[in-house]
RNA sequence: GCCGAGGUAACAUAGCGGCUAUGUGGCGGACUGCAGAUCCGUAUACGGGAGUUCGAAUCUCCCCCUCGGCUCCA
């Protein structure tokens, strides 16, 4: 099976191949480091780590490469106002980024660079783009010049002249044109700076992810990814400058998430709409968020309430009811070959195409609900294999190894609880037995009050603890 | 204005030329003393209009509406 992907760059859907063999070199947008992380930072970064999984499954070496931006208004702003040294502001939110992220399942890149601690490199980058004529010093500030460009607007598949120049922002007087962006900004009172030859200052909000990414992954990489609220100016801007540097083609495939929404409006934080992670997973479990997540194509946008959440939870609850039951279904003895097999496999097979498409995690999901209803019914019916069993769980684990979302230890149960719930269970199934149903749904409340849940199933009483 | 993504049954999502989809919720059954879980069955769709085709949610054109971007942003 081969891998397809939605290329921003080309529009198109496009076969996988790297650049060199089987190595992938990987880099996504991460967050500015001032504050804690919300629900749309939550999606890009799952919906990247679910890409690299995949990635992965199919036999690459992927490097996967995340960056964390300290230096741009928002941190600046923050650190003056906190009175705090900027490291120690990127530091505090470095930490949170990585708390927040762990809870969600996410598995760490392999190198987080962060923009203060390259200042050599980009100052050095900004000076061969002034030296290459690709930039020009105004008052101690560094412009890229976009008119030396040719390709402009390759990736928002925009002209020249279609841009509708300070739509929201008023044009610096300094520009030559005024979609020229800055690459070192001259300080500013209060401000963090850093010494250049041009003045002291500080690098403007694009190149530091042109030379961080170009070195750790190459001067050419295979995948840049990030919202889609990236793609002008900030990827755009990092294609001219980083090829005006090398001469060479940037990246092959830019993927571009949807954004988290709430209501109509896009999340985000200087709309005040956004839900932080902490506050989410406060509410609801991490996996839930996480099937939440997956269970839109990562290009779409989600609406984040709590409704919707919700069924995500009832959704995803379905599903590790059927892989609990398999956990803990007794096979028999026998090492029989009872054809479940192939439904397995089927139900693998389509998973695996669905994620080749694209990464559609939706539709692998609607695979694994099929299966679910074969699982439940086939271990309803006649006594299930040994061999049909494993079979089933390494199917769970594969799917889990590519999204995860599944919990697959059976809950301990320390001896004394579950003699006390196995007493109560035989008291109550006495007063049953008796007819004394008000007894009986009693201690099933109480049983419930302990958090542990009964069912009432043609095989006897089972119990979990929820 | 320009670029991009969308509009699928009650709701949320897949599908993107013929197989009527997945989850939650309805309704009706099975199993239950009841509940829950599970299984079986069932109803309600493809923004509007033209066109192509034996056949269109799916392709083409036009229109309407929503969201994102056009130098804060995942």
């Amino acid at each position: 099976m081969v891998l397809r992907v939605q290329n921003t760059m080309t529009g198109q859907l496009e076969e996988f191949v790297p650049l060199s063999g089987n190595k992938v070199g990987m880099y996504v947008c991460g967050i500015n480091t001032y504050d804690d992380s919300h629900m749309g930072h939550a999606k890009a970064a799952v919906t990247f780590d679910v890409i690299r999984r995949h990635i992965e499954r199919k036999g690459y070496d992927v490097t996967y490469v995340v960056n964390f931006t300290d230096i741009e208004d928002h941190c600046i702003e923050r650190t003056i106002e906190l009175g705090i040294p900027l490291e120690q502001l990127t530091e505090k939110y470095i930490g949170e980024y990585h708390k927040d992220m762990g809870r969600l399942g996410v598995r760490p890149a392999d190198i987080y660079p962060v923009a203060s601690h390259h200042m050599k490199e980009i100052i050095e980058a900004i000076q061969t783009l002034i030296d290459r004529g690709s930039a020009y010093e105004a008052d101690g500030e560094v412009y890229f010049d976009v008119d030396k460009v040719t390709e402009f607007g390759k990736l928002s598949h925009m002209k020249r002249g279609d841009m509708k120049a300070g739509a929201r922002i008023d044009v610096d007087e300094r520009k030559r044109n005024p979609l020229d962006f800055v690459l070192w900004k001259a300080k500013k009172p209060d401000e963090p700076f850093w010494d250049s030859p041009w003045s002291e200052g500080r690098p403007g909000w694009h190149i530091e992810c042109s030379v961080m990414s170009m070195k750790y992954l190459g001067e050419s990489f295979d995948v840049h990814g990030g919202g889609t609220e990236l793609i002008f100016p900030h990827h755009e801007n990092e294609i001219m400058q980083s090829e005006a540097l090398t001469g060479k083609p940037f990246v092959k495939y830019w993927l571009h998430g949807g954004l988290m929404n709430v209501g109509d409006e896009k999340m985000s934080k200087s709309l005040g709409n956004f839900f932080t992670i902490k506050e989410v997973l406060a509410e609801y479990d991490p996996l839930t968020v996480r099937f939440f997540l997956l269970n839109t194509h990562y290009k779409k946008p989600i609406d984040f309430n709590r409704q919707a959440v919700t069924e995500a939870g009832q959704a995803l609850g379905r599903l590790q009811n059927s892989l609990d039951n398999t956990l803990h279904a007794t096979g028999t003895a026998s090492d029989i070959e009872d054809g479940f097999g192939a439904k397995v496999l089927e139900a693998r097979k389509g998973f695996d195409a669905a994620m080749d498409e694209d990464f559609n995690s939706r539709d692998a999901i609607a695979h694994i609900f099929d299966f679910a209803r074969e699982v439940n019914r086939y271990l309803e019916g006649q006594q299930p294999s040994k061999k049909s069993i494993e079979s089933i769980l390494e199917a769970f684990r594969e799917w889990d190894d590519a999204l995860s979302i599944f919990k697959f230890e059976k809950t301990e149960v320390d001896e004394s609880l579950a003699a006390t719930v196995e007493a109560l269970i035989e008291e109550r199934q006495m007063a049953r037995a008796a007819k004394d149903f008000a007894k009986a749904d009693e201690i099933r409340d109480k049983l419930k009050a302990m958090g542990v849940i009964l069912e009432d199933t043609s095989d006897g009483v089972k119990w979990k603890i929820v």
